[in-house]
DNA sequence: ATCTATTGATGCCATTTTGGCATTAATGAA
DNA sequence: TTCATTAATGCCAAAATGGCATCAATAGAT
């Protein structure tokens, strides 16, 4: 390890705001860190850190050498991209995140394929629920439902998001099947609900053709949506739920869409993000994969819903 | 070492034009640099390098990669500088250059006494009598007679240097005391000669004020000031010599002025050089301790000439 | 005020990496 | 052709690195 990484570790473990959780996103021992950031003081003959056993603070001069480290960042990173541009074959470290079920459904089966046909490339594949900084991570691409508000990052919608009402049969037998948005806001609802996003209430269009929002009577609230479907498929709540998560429910009559002949406004896509305009060949060749796994026009998901052209 | 030094390493390595020479520079083994330059071609996954056994040339993507890497030695400069800003201790290594004969006589006293003020300073002193190219081999300051061409750099005046008609008392005993430009003009001279400079002629201002040029019958000519003043003391030739290279000859009664009531035009005086406006502070006080060991107004080697101010 | 958990620093040791030497293969020059 | 120079490779000793255990300091909890 030489001064410039010497610098970038300290870059991060000032973006971090300690030592030890640097070490811990590094997977390497906090004595490294601590090593290495004294050296890097030896190096430069420059006091970088105020130490007070449990935290720092960044000197004058540590924090213009943290400037410096983020341009000697950004320029390293161009400088592998340029050459990763000359890369015929896709190798390398492909980094995908995603939420857990984008990832184990619809990423998955594109990723083994994809390592059968380069088996050069390494992947790793983070699912998490919540939202991850892709740049800092360094992740190569990142799949999210909903346009991310990062405008530093590239978003391209890679499938429409369609919603449906959907109850299990023996939902109906209990309740009735609803005839009108009335009658169904007034049934218990399983909804979404994270510290980010919260659905409380129905977007669609009434017989006039006007947006209209129907406020639910949520009785299950979760941030994530199989347990949303396993609590819908107990037959004691409905739930709106976007398209990408069903799989064959509907055919095997374990699920039924209601009032089909609503017009539902389309929830929001899936969107691939990436952090520059220039992709190294493996992240290409993945996102081109996974497009083409998803399907041009209508997404594999909706394979899974007999009728869903003529519904919504 | 790390990515980013390969990168730099590369960069050497095409500058010198064979891995070889670059090692020399590093005083490192070739095997070193041929097999770092080998991990950096498996990291970036790009061939650099067109290898001949004897010989190579850059690929596209090897061209490509030593912009960047120069960038990257740019940049990581910059940073070291700014640390050195902080410096309040001088420290590092003080790298200087500049003729042997400067070198020998006017810099080693004061790096002498430098070092004992400032023991945690090292110091490369790099006596050559050639131009050396101070930014790529890294000097923080040279010491020359006569202005830079290379205009990137910065270069500051520290003492005038005048010139004296100089012979041994045997040559005026052979020659006779010469009166006038023109007899001094017939008698064999010693002058100065190297590929860049070559001095045929004295300029000098006649008694109506106006510049003249006086060619001189040069029968001894060496790139070497010391070799011309060996040949001046053996009382073969006389020498215009630059005051700077008088010891003390004159007090001596070695060498003696000639002509001392022409007023001779003034030869180009010493300057200091160095690349950056803002110096490291080793840097700055030992050019501060040259300009006082060599004076302010009167250079130190005018003691060594006796009425000096009222030759010439 | 006291206790506890966390943080960064330090010393020690096993592992990895590095740099130098010797050898080899290739190639341009004499 | 021969010869000298160059880069690559294998081997080994030396240096650097990373992990573990430990310590001292301190912010936060009780």
């Amino acid at each position: 390890m030489d001064t410039t990484s010497r610098l970038l570790m300290l870059l991060e473990v000032v973006e971090q705001g300690s030592f030890a959780k640097a070490a811990e996103i590094r997977n390497i021992d906090r004595s490294v860190i601590s090593k290495q950031i004294s050296r890097l003081e030896d190096e430069l003959g420059v006091r970088l850190l105020n130490r007070t056993t449990r935290s720092f603070s960044l000197t004058a001069a540590g924090a213009e050498m943290i400037k410096k480290a983020a341009e000697l960042r950004e320029l390293l990173g161009e400088t592998v991209r340029m050459a990763e541009n000359y890369h015929l074959e896709p190798r390398g470290v492909l980094k995908i995140t995603s939420s857990t079920l984008i990832g184990r459904r619809y990423l998955q089966p594109v990723l083994n394929d994809f390592q059968k046909r380069f088996p050069q490339v390494e992947v790793e594949l983070r699912l998490d629920d919540r939202l991850v900084d892709i740049v800092s991570e360094g992740f190569d691409l990142a799949f999210r439902v909903g346009e991310p508000k990062d405008s530093s990052l590239i978003a391209r919608k890679i499938a429409r998001n369609r919603l449906l009402i959907l109850a299990a049969p023996q939902f109906i037998e209990t309740y009735g099947m609803p005839k009108t948005m009335e009658e169904l806001a007034k049934l218990p609802a399983a909804s979404y609900a994270s510290n980010s996003i919260r659905v409380e209430a129905i977007d669609y269009y009434d017989s006039k053709g006007e947006r209209c929002e129907q406020k639910i009577k949520s009785v299950f609230r979760a941030n994530d949506a199989e347990s949303l479907l396993m609590k819908t498929l107990s037959g004691t709540t409905y739930f709106v739920a976007p398209a990408f998560i069903i799989g064959d429910e509907i055919i095997q009559g374990k699920l039924v869409p209601l009032l089909t002949d609503v017009k539902l406004m389309e929830f929001s896509a899936m969107y691939a993000v990436y952090p520059h305009r220039d992709l190294p060949v493996r992240t290409r060749l993945f996102f081109d994969a996974v497009r083409e796994h998803l399907g041009k026009d209508k997404p594999i998901w909706e394979n899974g819903i007999p009728n869903f052209e003529q519904m919504y």
